[in-house]
RNA sequence: GGUCGCGUAGCUCAGCUGGAUAGAGCAUCUGCCUUCUAAGCAGACGGUCACAGGUUCGAAUCCUGUCGCGAUCACCA
């Protein structure tokens, strides 16, 4: 079914061609303000770039029209250059049919041809997830889920950085002063244990830094100088050298990390149908910069190392290969976008869910790739996203100041379990049933607040304050449903075929917001923004509370009037849940 | 310093390709639980849309400049 702006739009357009001898692609439509009359508003404004007349002239004319041809349009007027139509109550009772026959409402036929890949999370494996992961992870399946809904296949994916300095810290931490824990002996989470010896790691090389500037060392020269930074440098070496003892306590520890973040992955909702790890793509992309030297795209120094220039895109230089021919970071990040491609060769886009510190790196990736000649390279896209700052600042590890992810979700649990016992509601329900209503609350507040947000703005957390569950939240919209299955457990749908002309102007909102609700996936699919379907919901549930708080459902009243509000409960329901769904909020029948 | 992003109510945020008197939530204040869930509803208060120009019938929205905040500009990832 058509929008009723594009509707009215069709019919339009002939008679302005006809009349004014205009061709206009867009008409413009609003709703029409409370203050006035009418239901839909043409802004005639827009039409005086085609055509030379008194807009309030131009408006009654399009009016007059438009009641004699148009069955659903009963009455207009104009205020200066709007024109303001009233649309009657049978096209609202239709609409409401319509979607109440239209199975997966708002969501596109699936093309199989189209395939999208989402990379988000890309962890680190030597310390445990954070706060900005949470971010990271949310928007990345959300968009995932987003992209489903708009049609295309979409395959979820990360790149784990599993190799590197970093990850040799924390392993000679666990190897000199571990005395061989395990997940199994300490009760911990796999990635919690390893991140524990990430920050020993830290705490031991600055001792020893102190010791050294003590002897009279540069703080420089005893950073370079100490013992632990020296052997940590040469398990890295050892283990690119496949040493076999370094790379089992690799395998064993990156394991433990992975138990760890499975837990986590699992208890955000969030999952992945691929893994790619650096260790294993860190070396691609070398055969592609020798192709670029071949082509001259790119150039050599003296020392060996191996550049793009870029300047005259604007940008800089880039380093593409070190002197000594090791890969860096572009190097990989432009073998593993092939790579991808090769696996996927009908592939139609890929996201990179990736903070905005990145923003210049995607930026020459994507130019990069663009230079060697590769049609696809215009069909990828950064999905950047602001930072997660608390109250003091940036998170930083090293100074304890980060919010665990793991933490985080435990403690919104929580706290939607002491709010919902004082609100004590859930009488009868079983304890296990209790457990996973709290965190279905606690986390639809978590990543509500998170996701709706525009991606792109960096949010301020304050852990002290918490998430809020009342107003703009995810709790509201769950409990909107919830409240919405009550009435339907009292009073189920009923048949839809009835023609009703006492709509009032809220039921009419609400209509109208749901017919846009295709439309609104449509752009977050292609803005590659959560955010507009949170507040899509958002808006949609304020105006159902509104509605429903006022007018009785269960009054006895016209029997036609009444299936009709119940079939809008219904299908207000269906679409929270399918827009929760979109978030990877999940909808309780009660709460 | 160059580049990119942001700046809307005391706080947290919406505001679609320019449209009518800029909207929500939190906080403060006023009402509403004997009927389907009060995590709710109705209302009050609160704004020089950072600032200055420009484009036009019309600007929070587009353009230019200024200021403020952040990110980035590594043979780190």
């Amino acid at each position: 079914m058509q929008s009723l702006a594009h509707q009215i739009s069709e019919i339009l357009k002939p008679f302005l061609k006809q009349t004014f001898n205009a061709d206009i692609s867009q008409l413009e439509f609003q709703s029409t303000r409370n203050e006035f009359d009418g239901d839909i508003t043409l802004v005639v404004f827009s039409l005086l770039r085609y055509i030379k007349a008194n807009p309030v002239q131009l408006a009654n004319q399009l009016g007059i029209y438009l009641t004699e041809h148009v069955d659903m349009v009963s009455d207009f007027n104009v205020v200066k250059g709007f024109l303001n139509l009233s649309i009657k109550d049978d096209y609202y009772v239709q609409s409401l049919n319509h979607i109440t026959a239209t199975k997966n409402y708002g969501h596109c036929t699936p093309d199989p041809k189209a395939v999208h890949l989402v990379e988000y999370s890309s962890p680190n494996t030597n310390k445990p997830l954070h706060l900005g992961h949470i971010r990271n992870n949310l928007l990345g399946y959300s968009v995932a889920q987003i992209l489903k809904a708009s049609g295309k296949q979409v395959l979820k994916t990360q790149i784990i950085n599993d190799r590197g300095i970093h990850i040799c810290k924390s392993m000679l931490a666990w190897k000199k002063f571990g005395s061989g824990e395990t997940p199994e002996s300490t009760g911990l989470k796999g990635d919690k244990l390893v991140g524990n010896y990430y920050v020993r790691f830290d705490q031991e090389y600055k001792k020893e830094i102190q010791q050294l500037m003590a002897k009279g060392e540069s703080e420089d020269e005893a950073k370079s100088h100490a013992p632990l930074f020296i052997e940590a440098q040469k398990m890295l070496r050892d283990w690119e050298a496949g040493e076999p003892e370094v790379v089992a306590l690799w395998k064993k520890m990156n394991g433990w990390v992975y138990d760890g973040f499975k837990t986590t992955y699992s208890n955000l909702g969030v999952d992945f149908d691929s893994y790619y790890y650096e260790s294993e793509t860190y070396l691609l992309g070398k055969e592609l910069i020798e192709k670029g030297l071949e082509e001259a795209i790119f150039y050599r120094k003296e020392d060996g190392s191996v550049w793009v220039d870029l300047t005259a895109e604007g940008l800089d230089e880039k380093l593409l290969l070190r002197s000594d021919g090791t890969a860096v970071y572009m190097t990989q990040d432009l073998g593993t976008a092939l790579q991808r491609y090769k696996d996927n060769p009908t592939m139609g886009g890929m996201v990179y869910t990736v903070g905005n510190e990145q923003d210049y790196h995607f930026k020459v990736l994507f130019l990069i790739l663009e230079k060697l000649g590769f049609s696809w390279a215009n069909s990828l896209y950064h999905l950047s996203y602001g930072m997660v700052d608390l109250p003091e600042g940036k998170m930083k590890s090293r100074e304890g100041t980060v919010v665990d992810a793991d933490d985080l979700m435990e403690e919104m649990t929580n706290t939607a379990a002491t709010l919902s016992e004082e609100l004590g509601k859930l009488e009868g329900m079983s304890i296990e049933d209790k457990k996973v209503l709290y965190k279905t609350i606690g986390l639809g507040a978590l990543k509500y607040f998170i996701l709706k947000v525009d991606p792109k703005k960096s949010i301020l957390f304050d852990p002290k304050t918490s998430v809020d569950f009342a107003g703009n939240t995810g709790p509201f919209i769950q409990y909107t449903y919830a409240r919405i299955q009550s009435i339907l457990r009292s009073a189920p749908m009923t048949s839809t075929e009835h023609l009703v002309d006492q709509i009032s102007e809220k039921e009419k909102e609400i209509i109208k917001h749901l017919l846009l609700y295709p439309d609104t996936i449509q752009q977050a699919a292609a803005s590659y923004s959560p955010a507009l379907v949170a507040n899509f919901i958002y808006d949609l549930v304020k105006y159902f509370n509104s509605f429903y708080q006022n007018i009785p459902i269960l009054g006895g009243e016209d029997q036609a009037m009444e299936s009709f509000r119940i079939n809008l409960c219904h299908e207000v329901a269906r679409v929270i849940s399918s827009g929760t769904g979109l978030l990877g909020i999940s909808v309780p029948e009660r709460m």
